[in-house]
DNA sequence: CAGTGGTCTAGACCACTGG
DNA sequence: CAGTGGTCTAGACCACTGC
């Protein structure tokens, strides 16, 4: 399966077996052959299809495994990940009660401001990898906790990939978000970077939130992708940090 | 290896080889046995040792690996990981300048503004699991980059391991502070967790970091294990965000 | 009970490092 | 060149799930 060359330690060359393999589910993956909660082939089906051991399509899997793409389960099956899980449901939501207790405050209370679409601004195309004048799709919303207002969200979309995307559509939809992505847009979101900030609101950001002026916000920008480290989306997030924290752990 | 018992979902009684064999090298890493940047025995020789097959004892350095205890190197060994890494320097500090290029940043100018014994308040207690009044080591000191004071940090360790530091020892250092106290009190740090928040500094805080009064600050407190993890420090930091932003990764 | 993922073994061979 | 970690195979058996 490797394409014989001489030795050449500059370019490596060099791939092995599993990650090949790897690369081939990948494909499947990206091209919708399983959707999102549904079993892939067991792994001697895979083994067999591919023409290596049970042993090599394994350890591809471990590496999908531990990227999250996928997830095992004993005497079950392997299945495509989905936003939609029950048990990791706002994986990439960090903000937590200072309580620590996220199970008793319940879901958030959405409200939708507003969903338009518009040409991306320079800044913004360059985060999606678009041109600048492409169009984006822009949300706004604010989640509140306990009637209390906490996460103010600006969002932006690729306008290609989510046609038909309105602020009724939002309003209608039950769960995360990115659930949802994958379920009307065949988007998913799979990896995302985060650069965190404090900062004041302006006067809008402020009354949307129902803090003071002067409050502190923690400013977090994200640009999450999908395969093949594609950027589908940017949000600029502002979260009120007097009830809630921000949590991180680092290995 | 394991112990024979009656089927019993609730206590699983079942531990798989390579997770015992990964306790028996964590002992070992825990107990000293091997420093830090020092290799560990061979996969065959650890096979040997242990009466099990080399397969078995790579899947728990495999483990070991991924939780960044220990660092392969092929056609070399297996080494004790370290904080003194040329490489993975400062692996808890997500700060990053806005460029995004820290190499040409530069290390980092070091000022120990304070270094003195007391008797732990509730809180510091509590995040170090000891009890109220125990001897601990407070430590406050600046980083600077480029001349701007741009991180202030307090910090608490128990005085039980480590006894004998000083200011005039933690200035005299060089590198990370955590390749420090492996070196000089035996003590690594492994995993740690962060609670983020965007605040405002009080007076004292805003003149050791030369900002005005009213600038939002991120304020970042930190709880970091040893092995077992044994809570070891407990550190609070307020990062000026104007040219710098925190860095995260989300999988 | 059959089918799935999970563990364990033994052995062969490959790629990388250093002397 | 010998020694290390890294890959790959084939086969046996175990634990978990659902029918």
């Amino acid at each position: 399966m490797n394409t014989p060359t001489l030795p050449d330690p500059a370019t490596p060359s060099f791939s092995p077996l599993y990650q090949q393999i790897k690369a081939l589910i990948l494909q499947s993956l990206q091209a919708g052959e399983w959707k999102p909660g549904e079993p892939i082939p067991s792994e001697m089906d895979l083994a067999a299809r591919f023409r290596v051991s049970q042993g090599t399509v394994r350890k591809a899997i471990d590496e999908l495994a531990s990227e999250n793409l996928v997830l095992r389960r004993q005497g079950k099956g392997t299945f495509v990940a989905t936003h939609a899980e029950q048990q990791v449901q706002y994986r990439f939501l960090k903000l937590v009660p200072d309580s620590g207790d996220t199970a008793t405050e319940g879901p958030a209370e959405r409200t939708i401001v507003d969903c338009k679409r518009l040409r991306a601004s320079a800044d913004v195309a360059r985060a999606l990898a678009l041109r600048t004048g492409d169009a984006v799709l822009q949300v706004r919303r604010v989640l509140a906790y306990a009637g209390v207002p906490t996460i103010l969200e600006d969002l932006w979309l690729p306008g290609a990939f989510f046609k038909g995307l309105t602020a009724e559509r939002l309003r209608a939809s039950r769960g995360p978000m990115y659930a949802m992505f994958e379920a009307e847009f065949g988007v998913r979101m799979v990896r995302a970077e985060e650069k965190i900030r404090a900062v004041l609101p302006d006067a809008e950001q402020a009354l949307l939130l129902d803090v003071a002026a002067g409050t502190p916000l923690l400013s977090v920008e994200r640009v999450a992708h999908t395969y093949n480290d594609t950027p589908m989306e940017l949000r600029r997030g502002l979260y009120r940090t007097d009830t809630h924290h921000y949590r991180n752990e680092l290995g």
